[in-house]
RNA sequence: CGGGGCGUAGCGCAGCCUGGUAGCGCACCUGGUUCGGGACCAGGGAGUCGGAGGUUCAAAUCCUCUCGCCCCGACCA
């Protein structure tokens, strides 16, 4: 493809309204354009690499042997009522009328819609297991798009829906995508970990995240450098401190010390000049049940006050938090409940004399010496023992943190910030119970179909791979997804520069080589600039000099060195072609 | 949805406070000189200043409303 006829269109400066390095990049780079917030085009180049991204996503499904279908975007509003979504979904759904008034809206996801497709078309166990996918635009009004292609109203995204006949068919069906997931990955040449995740309302559920690493992510995933263990921070657990316990100082008794004015952690360990380490940090949290039981209406209001005690380096993880309370929900108590609560102002709470239930963390429950608010303002109380001056139930609600030891043996975790790019998991009979998908087993009865769903941000890819593939020139695409192999850079329109510049065009894509030729009449500097914001991963140029030598130079877009390798003419294509295919793996 | 910010040429911005009918850089077009890391000179085209209403002899500028966009937070099967 020559340069000229491409519709390629560089610049110096991204729009004021881009934001993140990938909207940035791409907006640059003339492969995307802004239409709407979260909503956009793709240019030929842009296009070129989201074709890529589905191509692999594609190949690698239906090697998992899934089946592609394209389900509707504009969807009656019946299915989503079917299943609660209609309302349950909120705002996020993009409702509209038809001529005649009912109600539509266009697809977020199509768990329902797939459902009732099998239970449409299935009617015995000897059609199952099925695997269902489709590569398709979804619409969700999001509160609040933001970063590009990271996150939109409209994008794309592959989803797929396993149906089986239990529990253990949905499991290896399960598994099917798992290994299917973690090929597509390797094979975008992504740095990403599967991580295990919140499930979320379904609960309890079987899933995994695929999280690509950088370190823009809106994610923290917490990884071991020793095991395979990686989880998302949010659910993530250090190794049980109380199974290789530190050396304990022999305890003191316990004093209370006046630290008038010192509420803070760090002021307090200023002022005691003891380590935040040795804190017992203490928070009044109010716990809330009923919504994730289903039960809601019989317990609303029913709101339980709890201190929570963390060492005063640890954060309190309030997902995990709430799982060892088993609430729904819970959130900091504001300043006059934690005051109601502790009979002292806010900074001065301690598990000490404190009245009520208390959940201490592993981690603070072996703290030697601790210190903590006296319940009492301006006074904190020091060399406390769990066990010995307060009792409370230990639990792990804390965040880890890096250096914290993996919870399966060997190795260190280490937090990384991460893009979830992909989500696989069990939903089990939610939504086919919901809608009658049923099958006539070999008994004879009907049951729901045991579902699956796994889905792929397709470009949110796009997004992903240039937050990770980057440097201050542009964009550096992995081979697989780039848009095009080499790019041709020809210096100057001499005609003996041309004729080579078209010759070994030519002779590449007679092997299946894909040619991005920068053919403008541009000065050199343009030309190189505008290959290193594209992001080709390899460059050929093509100058007179060289020519007069009979060479080409072969470079690498990630390599920032001045070194080249000079390619003999006659023989550059055979070295670029193999070059390329040693890069596609 | 709460808080903050911004809408002036395709893009980046100045002008607004203190009203007098719009300017700079990049990009684009023409001619010339250049040519291995975003050249230079000369000439040129391009904007109902987001929209509506108001104040005024006069509004990009002041007032009111409205739409759009961005950021932080809440939310996110």
């Amino acid at each position: 493809m020559r340069f000229t006829q491409a519709l390629i269109r560089t610049s110096k400066e991204a729009p004021a309204d881009a934001s993140g390095v990938s909207h940035v990049l791409l907006t640059r780079a003339g492969m995307i354009r802004k239409v709407g917030a979260g909503i956009y085009d793709y240019l030929p180049l842009g296009l070129r690499v989201l074709r890529k991204i589905e191509a692999i996503v594609r190949a690698e499904m239906n090697a998992a042997g899934a089946l592609e279908v394209l389900l509707p975007a504009m969807l009656p509003a019946e299915y989503f009522q079917e299943t609660g979504r209609w309302s349950g979904f909120g705002d996020t759904l993009l409702r509209f009328k038809d001529r005649k008034g009912a109600d539509y809206h266009l697809g977020p996801t199509h768990e329902e819609i797939i459902t009732d497709l099998a239970r449409r078309e299935v009617k015995s166990y000897r059609e199952l297991p099925l695997n269902l996918y489709q590569v398709q635009t979804k619409f969700r009004d999001e509160a609040r798009p933001r970063a590009g292609l990271l996150r939109c109203r409209e994008f794309l995204m592959k989803d797929a829906y396993s149906f089986d006949v239990d529990e253990a068919g949905a499991k290896a069906s399960y598994e099917k995508m798992r290994v299917a997931y973690n090929r597509i990955f390797t094979r975008l040449g992504l740095d990403y970990r599967m991580v295990s995740a919140d499930s979320g309302a379904m609960g309890g559920s079987t899933s995994a995240e695929f999280q690509v690493l950088t370190q823009s992510g809106e994610d923290a995933i917490a990884v071991s450098d020793g095991s395979d263990y990686a989880a998302n921070l949010e659910v993530a657990s250090a190794a049980d401190p109380a199974l290789s316990p530190p050396a304990r100082e022999a305890p003191l008794p316990v004093e209370k010390v006046h630290t008038p004015g010192h509420g803070t952690i760090a002021d307090v360990a200023a002022f005691l000049q003891a380590p935040t380490s040795r804190f017992l940090k203490s928070l009044v949290y109010l716990a809330t049940r009923g919504a994730a039981s289903g039960r809601a209406d019989e317990q609303l209001g029913g709101v339980e006050t709890v201190l929570v005690v963390v060492r005063g380096d640890h954060e309190v993880n309030e997902i995990k938090l709430a799982r060892a309370l088993g609430a729904s929900e819970v959130f900091l108590a504001n300043e006059k409940a934690v005051e109601d609560a502790t009979g002292a102002r806010v900074g001065f709470a301690g598990p000490v004399g404190f009245v009520g239930k208390i959940i201490v963390d592993r981690d603070a429950a072996i703290v030697a010496r601790g210190i903590a608010g006296a319940n009492e303002t301006d006074y904190h109380t020091i060399n406390i023992e769990h066990g010995r001056d307060y009792q409370g139930e230990v639990a792990d609600v804390r965040s880890v943190v890096d250096g914290d030891a993996s919870p399966d043996g060997p190795g260190r975790l280490k937090v990384y910030r991460g893009i979830e790019a992909g989500h696989i998991f069990i939903l089990g009979t939610h939504y086919s119970a919901k809608m009658g998908a049923t099958y006539l087993g070999e008994d004879g009865v009907a049951h729901p179909m045991v579902m699956g769903c796994y889905g792929i941000g397709v470009s949110r890819l796009v997004a992903t791979a240039v937050e990770q593939h980057h440097d201050d020139d542009g964009i550096s695409w992995p081979t697989p997804i780039a848009p095009y192999h080499v790019h041709l850079v020809s210096l100057g329109t001499d005609e003996a520069v041309m004729s080579a510049g078209k010759t070994l065009e030519a002779e590449l894509v007679a092997k299946g080589i894909e040619v991005l030729w920068d053919d403008r009449d541009e000065r050199p500097g343009v030309k190189f600039k505008d290959a290193d914001l594209i992001g080709v991963p390899l460059r050929v140029t093509i100058g007179g000099k060289g020519l007069a030598s009979g060479i080409v130079e072969l470079k690498r877009r990630g390599d920032r060195s001045k070194a080249f390798d000079a390619l003999p003419v006659a023989t550059a294509a055979d070295e670029i072609t193999r070059r390329v295919r040693e890069a596609l793996g």
